[in-house]
DNA sequence: CAAATATATATGGATATATGTATATTTGAA
DNA sequence: TTCAAATATACATATATCCATATATATTTG
């Protein structure tokens, strides 16, 4: 039923998302949904070591998540799609309306 | 700089996202946002079996992302929040975007 | 209650992911 | 060429995930 092609893109699509599914990269693509950041900014903003921000930013480069320049020593890097911080508002209300709802279950005990 | 508190709600922020992060799991909740369906349902129409259904299944309600009933002998799954349909469509445009740059840049070698 | 069917769970092996530490690479400047 | 700063990668380890298979549980009906 599915083609070969439709399951490659699903297979895509599905590492779009598992490029969010880790708090470190949540961080830092909110850090820069703020503004380009080179590594040393986020590090020093994000408090994170540095080796833990370039592996996170080089799985981030590869599903096409985030750009980046190099400046003479610094590379600099830029969020690729402002939707991508729309899915994250998103995904971060249903968690809210989640535990709210969990919540009232809680009280109604 | 971020308290317990903003930690855990950044890691329950991921965990959704991780259950987005599979294939398999992106097609049950197209599936569920055409309409409620119960597991044979699922199974039938995406061609999966059925243990492997009732996993997946499992990690989407454990994140509060399928609501379910019991209706006798089948349990009817249900789509908890279309914003979850609303960040998978955001992802695939932000994908469709990220392969038509990278075709371009291929053409231009 | 017993049989048939629908769901759920437990197990195990292969694969993947995250992290810290150490090291390599790149660049600009002395 | 040599050094220092910024960034990237390698390695080792711990943990988690995926899937297939087998098994267990629950519900309806006769």
């Amino acid at each position: 039923m599915n083609s070969a092609l439709e399951t490659e893109v699903l297979q895509l699509h599905a590492e779009i998302c598992a490029g969010l599914a880790d708090p470190n990269r949540i961080m830092i693509l909110y850090e820069l949904s703020a503004g380009s950041k080179n590594v040393s900014e986020l590090c020093a903003n994000l408090d994170m070591p540095q080796p833990m921000a370039s592996r996170h930013l080089k799985i981030l480069r590869e599903r096409g998540m985030v750009t980046f320049i190099r400046k003479g020593i610094v590379v600099q890097y830029t969020l690729a799609d402002d939707r991508l911080i729309k899915a994250l508002d998103l995904l971060r209300a249903v968690l809210r309306d989640s535990l709210t709802k969990r919540a009232e279950l809680a009280d109604a005990i």
